[in-house]
Order: structure tokens, then C-alpha cells, then sequence
DNA sequence: ATGTGACTGAGAGTCCGTG
DNA sequence: CCACGGACTCTCAGTCACA
């Protein structure tokens, strides 16, 4: 446990995208973020802002806590 | 609802540290962040990254849900 | 369809203060 | 004890070309 907290969310994200059937890049065009961005995401690769996180439980129509806890 | 996640954190921060009976400086001391940054944070003004709330989620106990959604 | 390095403007986060 | 400001450094947001 106590995995970093960017590769928790990059785990829950691409778990939950890939649930709902959805590519990279629809997902980053509903949630409007760049497709390169969403695959940094993904991978742990960056720390984002609370504002990013938001944009992402409101396309994927989950809560914050689902992606980061 | 569907207040800024900003003034939500802040919200939450707040409740939550005042019912932990902490003052805004030895809870910066705790969560290693600094003072001013609390207050910007309580105030809403400010949109961390997750790096930063996981900190504080854990300074405070709970979950990085209970303090965002 | 996705991973990755590099880039720039904007803003995250720190530290000095004051009322 | 807290709100708020100014000034600073360093990282994030957002984008591209290429693999």
C-alpha cells in the first residue's frame, strides 16, 4: 500500500476509462484535456491540480475519492 | 453543490481541522506545508496539487474523499 | 491508438511581513 | 491565532513532433 498518489490515480483512471469502453483520446476529448496529457496521467508521470481531477470524475461520472483513494 | 473544488477543500479543511481542535500553524507544522498556504487553501483561494492534499489528508486522518468530494 | 522528451506561460508553493 | 499582501523559485498545464 501507500503507493504514490499520482500512480494511484493513474491506476484508478486508466481502470475506470477502460471500463467505460472509452479510447484515450475520446476520453481526453470529453473531459477536454489534451490526449498527451491523459496518457502522463495514466502512467504516474505527473502531479496534477484538483481542478484536473475534477474534470476527470466529471467525464468518467465518478466521484474524486473513486480515482484517488 | 457543484460549488469550485477549491472553496469545497477549503470547506472540508476547515471543519476538519477546527474539530480536530488545531490551529492553521501547528497543522502546516504537521502536514509540512506552509502556514500561508493553509490559510490560502481554507480560504479557497488556492488549487493544490494531489501531492498537496494527500498530505494534508493524512496529517488530518481521513481520506483524500473527505476532504474533496 | 498510445508513450515520451521538450518546450513556454501560468500558477503552485515558500517566505518575508502587517493589522 | 488568522487574513492578506509582495516577491520569489520551481513545477504544472497545455501543446507538439516523433516513435
Amino acid at each position: 500500500m501507500e503507493a504514490d498518489v499520482c500512480k494511484r490515480l493513474g491506476g484508478n483512471l486508466k481502470r475506470l476509462r477502460t471500463a467505460a469502453g472509452r479510447s484515450q483520446e475520446d476520453f481526453a476529448h470529453d473531459a477536454d484535456i489534451h490526449r498527451t496529457y491523459i496518457s502522463d496521467l495514466e502512467r504516474g508521470a505527473r502531479n496534477p491540480t484538483i481542478r484536473v481531477v475534477d474534470r476527470l470524475a466529471k467525464a468518467l461520472g465518478v466521484s474524486m475519492g473513486d480515482l484517488l483513494d
